[in-house]
DNA sequence: TTGTACGCGTTATCAG
DNA sequence: CTGATAACGCGTACAA
């Protein structure tokens, strides 16, 4: 079934059959009839690949995220699938894990399958050494990059992003301001975002006099198991803390498998506070206080400004969203 | 750049440097060595659209899900996406909702893509009423359906599940052999699956001699305070109930916070099983007890049954694996 | 308003 | 081992 059946059966040419397709106006009403009639007694669809050669487009993102099961992750591939097909493109899904050379893989496959743009998910595809993210900035050069929670100069690159330098800077001083100052920072990556959110934990301590101890900063990954026995060795070095920052909800909540397992009583004995809002924050008991990123206020940017590109119309390349803190209860704030 | 400017300047004809792209041996080492240099010094990629065109495949696999972002959908995602790109394929997402008409339009939609074969993940997709899963046998008439835990009879279709009806029935024997009879069962859709699981709990009280009661029965959709109402609304007419079996990790959640909020002490006054082991299970608590369905097997299934059909081996229409108990702290045993 | 003819970039077939 | 050429199915100038 192709479009040379339906103008034989329709009794008209294939640019006729064409035009009523792709809703051109010049066909009378009568011809139009006939052809639709023809089309949808057939079933005729087009053919996306032939489409796709003619126009050199099949409408199609790629997404790209370390891990679609990381339930923030998941979130925003949702809301992005979601507006992307409002918007009539489709998806192309990518898991690159965390490793750089995948990462650098899979944008090259999203490249050469010819999508018309590519979203980066999550904060990690931005490496601290700017030279680390040159293969983006080589990526752009044929289609538009949009990253979402992380942010590179480039060409046709375009960031939407929450404030996490402001957003940890301001959770530490809700902390300090209510007389809580020894503050444990757990952080899970290197990436830029998450130096971004440790810079805050750190001036929020400078600009309130309060020294920063190397030791109250861990690096973590590993499961909630891993995170309760980092705690509690920790603790039995004779540090004593009564907060806990962590730049991600999982750590949090696994910080709070550490006070159950101690029977340290939250938050009167240790405050917690997550990042992400995510469903991690929710199901946890004690509930989590976190920060809340306004992912979808984030991918809803992100899709806009895509549309936008690929419109022709101006964007902006960069823009960034306050955090907002979300109050639970793992503080007494 | 295109095959005819590489074959130009590596003086051969595109025939060749065809050839020398799709590893086909009949090419001299010589000639091979020249295309490959001029193919990287130009950084050429071949045209996916014009390959695909010719090829009748862009080498894509449709996934459905309802909802990329609840957690149990999220991880089959993942799996199956790692899956199908260790076999050469890419993923085009589609979050349809949880509407039958969403259902039917994004499979047709993803027909006209020309993808290689459909995936309809969780056990949504099957309606008890068979007439309305007819779209399904429809769309198997052009590609493959494969059903992720969900089971459907048909040409063309493939299924892969856990074996819902004896989990529930196991689970709730297991109560009952500790004594526990007065158990409440809360489920939030109407899927085929869910009817099996309903039917593995009204069995085995019917097994055990303990009369079924239908005000144990709850169908709840809506979040963790939701839930948590219900229960409390239902304990305030004087039910008394002893534990709790969920179709789905969600509502024992929140009938773990509906625990807390009614000072019950889990397990010893109420018992909690939730369904999936999603990661609710692990990081609320108590941490639940929940029927594992064995995800990762399962999705391994469906890839290597997808695989099968696409190379036309033989390949079993249907494959029920064995749901788990895993025990944690929602229950005594 | 409608039809003809060509281009899009591959891969496959067949001839040499 | 290599080259010429015909599909693949559609969109679209351009002609009528």
């Amino acid at each position: 079934m192709n479009i040379y059946d339906i103008s034989k059966q329709a009794g008209v040419s294939i640019a006729t059959v064409s035009r009523v397709i792709n809703g051109n106006t010049n066909v009378s009403q009568k011809t139009k009839d006939k052809v639709l009639a023809v089309i949808n007694e057939c079933g005729y669809t087009p053919n996306a690949f032939a489409r796709g050669l003619g126009l050199n487009t099949m409408n199609t993102v790629g997404i790209l995220c370390p891990d679609s099961s990381d339930p923030y992750l998941a979130k925003s591939i949702y809301y992005l699938e979601q507006m992307l097909r409002q918007n009539g493109y489709d998806v192309l899904l990518c898991c690159t894990g965390y490793e750089l050379s995948e990462k650098q893989n899979y944008l090259n496959l999203l490249l050469s399958k010819r999508v018309d743009g590519v979203i980066l998910v999550g904060p990690n595809f931005i490496e601290v050494q700017d030279a680390k993210n040159e293969y983006i900035r080589l990526a752009a050069k044929k289609v538009p990059i949009i990253l979402l929670n992380g942010t590179l100069s480039g060409e046709n690159i375009y960031c939407a992003l929450c404030d996490d330098f402001q957003a940890t800077y301001d959770a530490t001083n809700c902390l300090i301001k209510n007389g809580i100052t020894d503050i444990l920072y757990l952080y899970n990556s290197n990436s830029y975002s998450n130096k971004q959110k440790l810079d805050g934990y750190v001036a929020a301590l400078a600009d309130q006099g309060i020294p920063y101890r190397k030791e109250f900063v861990s690096y973590l990954t590993g499961d909630l198991q891993c995170v309760k026995e980092h705690l509690i060795s920790l603790s039995r070095t004779g540090l004593d803390f009564k907060a806990i920052i962590t730049s991600d909800d999982h750590l949090a909540v696994g910080a709070i498998k550490y006070a159950k397992s101690q029977n340290l009583s939250i938050p009167s004995d240790l405050s917690i506070i997550g990042y992400n809002n995510s469903i991690y924050a929710e199901c946890c008991d004690p509930e989590l206080t976190s920060i809340d990123n306004r992912l979808e206020t984030i991918c809803k940017n992100c899709i806009s400004t895509l549309m936008g590109v690929f419109s022709k119309e101006p964007v902006p390349l960069k823009t960034i969203f306050p955090a907002e803190l979300v109050k639970r209860e793992t503080t007494s704030f």
